[in-house]
Order: C-alpha cells, then structure tokens, then sequence
DNA sequence: GTCATGATTGTTAAC
DNA sequence: GTTAACAATCATGAC
C-alpha cells in the first residue's frame, strides 16, 4: 500500500507549481492567472493522467540509473540524468516510448470518456437523487467495479517492441 | 508518523 | 495561442 502516493501526487503538485513553473515557463511570463486552481477541483476518481513518453522512458531509466549508481538518492538526480539522456536521444530511440505513451494514451481517453459519462449521468441522477438520498443512504457508487479497463493492462504491458 | 521537497519533459486542459 | 497543472519516483529532512 502506499497512501503516500496520493498524498504526494497532491503536495508535489503546489511545489511543483511553485519551483518547476518559475523555472521553466513563468521567464516568459509574469502572469499569476491562477487559471485552474480555482476552478479545478480535485476528483479522487478521475482518471490519472497517461504518463508521456518521457515519463515511460524516465520508469525505465531509472532502474538504470539506480543499477549504476546505487549510492545516489533522491529523484532530483534521476530526473535530471534522464532528462538529458533523453535529449540525447534520437527519434528512433523515442520510438518505443511513445508508441507505448501513445497506447496509455488510448487508454486514458476511454477511460475519460467513461468517467466523463458517469459524472454527467451521476449529475443527472444527483438530482433526483439529491431528493431520495435525503431519506436514504446513498450507495456508494464507486462501485467499483466498473472500472473496466483494467483488464488490458495485462496484455498492455510488455508490448513487442 | 506524516508530509513536503528535489528534478525532469511531455501532454492536457483551461483560459 | 498561451500557460499552469499534472503525471512517477523515493530518500530525506522538517515538524
């Protein structure tokens, strides 16, 4: 179990704003528009976003990274040895990773449109529900059960290549 | 014991 | 079109 993941994949995000932000793109910028913070709200049940080929690189990367250089800790070292690795690389070396991306991708788009459909019909019901609920217990919807794609991450996986 | 931080790039979504 | 947010990772320090 790892409950820290949640909670980090929400904390990293303020200093990650804070720090990556002022550094990457707010040079050209000085705009404190603080566009979706407000207007974003956080769904437990929304969907994680694929990660990008990058990302799928920088997984891989790291085992690498850890293989060779074991006495280094923290991902701040990581980060930065795939990101210039990764700029080394050529586009057939991408190849790989962003097909792969590509597919999480595929993947992520069904399960928004899901989640999509089931918050429009959950606001739908909510409504009506909103009445009923009052007087009786809400079922948990999560269910759970609908998650359903998750039976392709099994043949997902490994892919050719 | 729990949480924030650190570093990276790509993609998405909101404006 | 622009820009902020977010995706993974994990040792470590701070509280």
């Amino acid at each position: 179990m790892k409950p820290v993941k949640g909670k980090a994949a929400v904390n990293k995000v303020s200093k990650d704003a804070l720090k990556t932000v002022n550094d990457r793109k707010v040079g050209k910028s000085s705009k404190p528009t603080s566009k979706k913070v407000g207007a974003a709200k956080k769904d437990p049940n929304k969907p994680k976003r694929p990660p990008s080929a990058f990302f799928v690189f920088l997984e891989e990367f790291r085992k690498t990274f850890k293989e060779k250089h074991p006495h280094v800790k923290g991902v701040a070292a990581v980060g930065k040895a795939g990101g210039e690795k990764w700029k080394s690389m050529s586009k057939s070396e991408k190849a790989p990773y962003e097909a792969k991306a590509a597919k999480k991708k595929t993947e992520y788009e069904k399960v928004m449109t899901a989640y999509n459909k089931k918050q429009a019909s959950r606001t739908d019901d909510a409504d009506e529900e909103s009445e009923k609920s009052k007087s009786e217990v809400h079922d948990d919807d999560e269910e759970s059960g609908e998650e359903d794609d998750e039976d392709e991450e099994d043949d997902e996986d490994e892919d050719d290549d």
